[in-house]
DNA sequence: TCTGGGGTCCTAGGACCC
DNA sequence: TCTGGGGTCCTAGGACCC
């Protein structure tokens, strides 16, 4: 199968619509406004040579690319962009596409010659959107989507059971998918540092330190095993939510509960789209600086707007009087489609 | 230097039941 | 006086992804 990721696709985005900003160090963040509380969703190849980097804080992007155009995040304009890029996928002859993100989906195709899929797959997304893309192909779905980090940009490269450790065995086990920086501290701690030593990790150890299912998982991980079946099953939401930072942290329970009802009526108009009921409501809550808390409640299946707003508030109560806030989230769970207890069809809506 | 916002999934532990 | 074992459900927290 074939992994397809975007090359810096928001900046990208950006950029065609403005071309006079092609070459140029472009970083898109929060609304644009470096003096704000926000981080980079993604920054131009010519902002990375000045170290800035998706995830880091706007601040310290500017002090770091003085001279970097600073965009807002324009979410519609990039979903637009992104489903022409899916559509382009999909069209493909045979093709099962799977979609990950924004700017990047598994595509399951059945070739003799997959480079050449790949290729075909690259000039027609460009030819359609003007955007260029890498191709990793894999005998897996983990080989794949590792691959295209060998293709970037505008490439593909291919790995599979035979050079799987050749080309990735060397390198540092935090450049998995699904191996970040916390799990990857504890992997050192067993003197695992990198993916050829995952691969061959006494699985018991493993398991005393992950649990029964990561445990194996990892490993699996480590030898780049596992399924090899593009799904394409439509994607269900399991709940909706919303969340802010505070520009200035927040102590006064009338501005808190405020907030909330704010988040609330967001995170209610996605919930109503769905057609489904609530089944849970959740608080997140992040005190200054940086302690976060979850609040969580599962309540009867309901449609009933003043209900779901009575649990939230009912959460909003136990939040720790006289500490200032920097963030607050709301969100609600649905009813799986196939959730006897919801006893609801996806067609009829009862909000 | 100071850390967004949208999600998913797993684990631990307590409560409760038989 | 000393309290098993299995199972389910719920909450809280952690980790990761894009």
């Amino acid at each position: 199968m074939l992994h397809v990721d975007l090359d810096q696709f928001i900046a990208a985005v950006e950029v065609l619509r403005r071309p006079e900003l092609a070459g140029k160090p472009v970083i898109v963040g929060g609304r644009g406004d470096p003096t704000e509380r926000a981080v980079v969703s993604t920054a131009s190849y010519e902002a990375r040579a000045f170290g800035v980097g998706s995830g880091m804080p706007l601040r310290i992007a500017a002090r770091k690319a003085p001279d970097a155009i600073i965009l807002p995040v324009d979410a519609p304009a990039y979903t637009a962009a992104s489903e022409e890029v899916m559509a382009t996928l999909r069209a493909q002859p045979g093709a099962v596409v799977q979609v990950l993100g924004w700017d990047e989906a598994f595509v399951g195709v059945t070739t003799s010659d997959p480079e050449a899929s790949a290729r075909r797959i690259q000039d027609e997304v460009l030819e359609r959107t003007r955007l260029h893309c890498s191709v990793g192909i894999g005998d897996t779905l983990i080989r794949a989507k590792n691959a295209t980090d060998f293709g970037k940009p505008r490439g593909t490269f291919r790995l599979t059971a035979e050079n799987w450790l050749s080309f990735v065995g060397e390198r540092p086990v935090i450049e998995l998918w699904g191996v970040g920086g916390k799990i990857s501290k504890r992997l050192a701690a067993h003197g695992i540092l990198t993916v050829a030593q995952l691969a061959a990790a006494d699985e018991a150890v493993l398991v005393s330190e992950f649990g029964p299912k990561m445990g194996p998982w990892y490993r699996q991980l480590g030898r780049g095993d596992g399924s090899a079946v593009v799904d394409d099953t439509p994607w269900v939401a399991r709940g909706h939510g919303r969340e802010t930072t505070f520009q200035q942290d927040v102590a006064a329970r009338a501005d808190i509960e405020q907030a909330a009802r704010d988040l609330l009526a967001q995170v209610l108009e996605d919930v109503i789209a769905e057609g489904r009921p609530v089944v849970g409501v959740g608080l997140k809550v992040r005190y200054a600086p940086f302690t976060t808390k979850t609040l969580v409640h599962k309540i009867e299946p309901t449609f009933d707007r003043a209900v779901v707003t009575a649990e939230i508030m009912a959460l909003v109560a136990r939040i720790e009087p006289d500490r200032p806030l920097r963030l607050l989230g709301v969100r609600a769970e649905m009813a799986m489609p196939d959730d006897a207890r919801a006893g609801h069809t996806p067609t009829r809506s009862g909000w």
